[in-house]
DNA sequence: GAAGTGTTTGACCAGACGGTCAAGATCACG
DNA sequence: CGTGATCTTGACCGTCTGGTCAAACACTTC
């Protein structure tokens, strides 16, 4: 798959500046909206040295999503099955809540990529992702079935903490556009709302 | 802005045709990753004929997003400010996931322009949008206060409810590859899980 | 300081893409 | 059925874009 790791030092360095003008771009104008020029010019190199350190624009793209998956899951493996169930949940979902404020870039990458149907890593999501979720919504269900959480479905309750806390990276123009924040507040009164959101909905009765 | 409403019905005819194979191709690929050629095939009309329709690639995307702006928002608009909260609320979701459902089309376009900051329907968001969600948020802060609807963020409660319900269009690779449905079942158990989960999280205490 | 390895780039290429144009086909209507 | 307006298309153009290549440059090691 990936080549072995950098060896000198230029190219460790390189290949960090490169996956990060990378990301820039990519995520502002999706894999076709992007050109190399582009990438080299954020990156502050020449188009060929660009394609000296990665063979394609596809070696680009997906050497970052290869990279970013394991950092954009792994809030999910930490929901502690020991926890307390409402708790481990609400932390979870403020946990997402900041990930998007913090790496809008790395959200917009990911739903770019899965709007359009995935092309490039649908077999990541078949496998490694299924795998993982299915794992954690096995341990919710377990919740449930102890009468420690709301009875929900967990799959479609994972959904829904993605759909909501990513939304406010992925559509950030359209709730900038509505509420005129002048910095990064709106995503107190988001914190609130959803921890109080999901305490309420998931709270056994 | 747009241009008189077609004459003949053969401008009619084709309009409609060009902006459905539009809505497919644009929808799945991004405006920048479709291509004239591919409309054109779609829509089964040569490229200089689409061009004789619509003047420019840009004026085919436009006229979607114009064209499907007002049935996107029309949902929102029928929330009835004179009902029972918790219901009329819930039939919102309920009405937005069929949407997402019958016209995930259409879902996808608009996510494909927002993703990348709205570059083309940025007035429509800070206006028409701005005001008619504004207007919204105002009904149901109003029933906030009343004291028949659990206290929440009126703005953030729409954006959730945009979230959530759009995500199993536009994310629908993502939902298919770990549920594994064979046609759209899984929008029955995504209707239940909404609809309990807002009815259990907005009503009054 | 020579030699070999690793790094950088200007010039270039082939294909794709949005768009044009002039000529031909078809349609509506008196 | 003739005639003007509408509709359709093959051929073509300029530009952009991903990618190549050979030559130059830098760095390390002995």
């Amino acid at each position: 798959m990936t080549t072995a790791a950098p060896q000198t030092r230029i190219q460790k360095r390189n290949r960090e500046v490169i996956l990060n003008a990378a990301l820039e771009v990519f995520s502002t104008h999706g894999f076709r909206g992007a050109t190399l020029d582009q990438i080299a010019a954020a990156a502050g190199l020449s188009k060929p040295n660009l394609l000296y350190y990665f063979g394609s624009k596809d070696a680009i793209h997906i050497a970052l999503l290869e990279g970013l998956m394991e950092t954009w899951l792994a809030p999910l493996k930490e929901i502690d099955p020991k926890g307390e169930p409402v708790e481990e949940l609400v932390a979870y979902v403020l946990h997402k809540l900041q990930m998007a404020r913090d790496f809008p870039r790395e959200s917009r990458l990911f739903a770019n990529e899965i709007v359009q149907g995935a092309p490039r890593i649908a077999p990541q999501i078949d496998g490694l992702l299924k795998a993982l979720v299915d794992e954690k919504a096995a341990e919710i269900a377990r919740w449930v079935e102890e009468g420690r959480l709301a009875p929900v479905d967990p799959h479609h309750l994972i959904f829904s903490i993605w759909a909501t806390t990513q939304h406010y990276a992925d559509f950030d123009v359209q709730v900038r556009g509505i509420l005129r924040p002048k910095g990064t507040e709106h995503f107190d009164a988001a914190t609130e709302f959803l921890a109080a959101f999901y305490r309420r909905a998931l709270t056994p009765a």
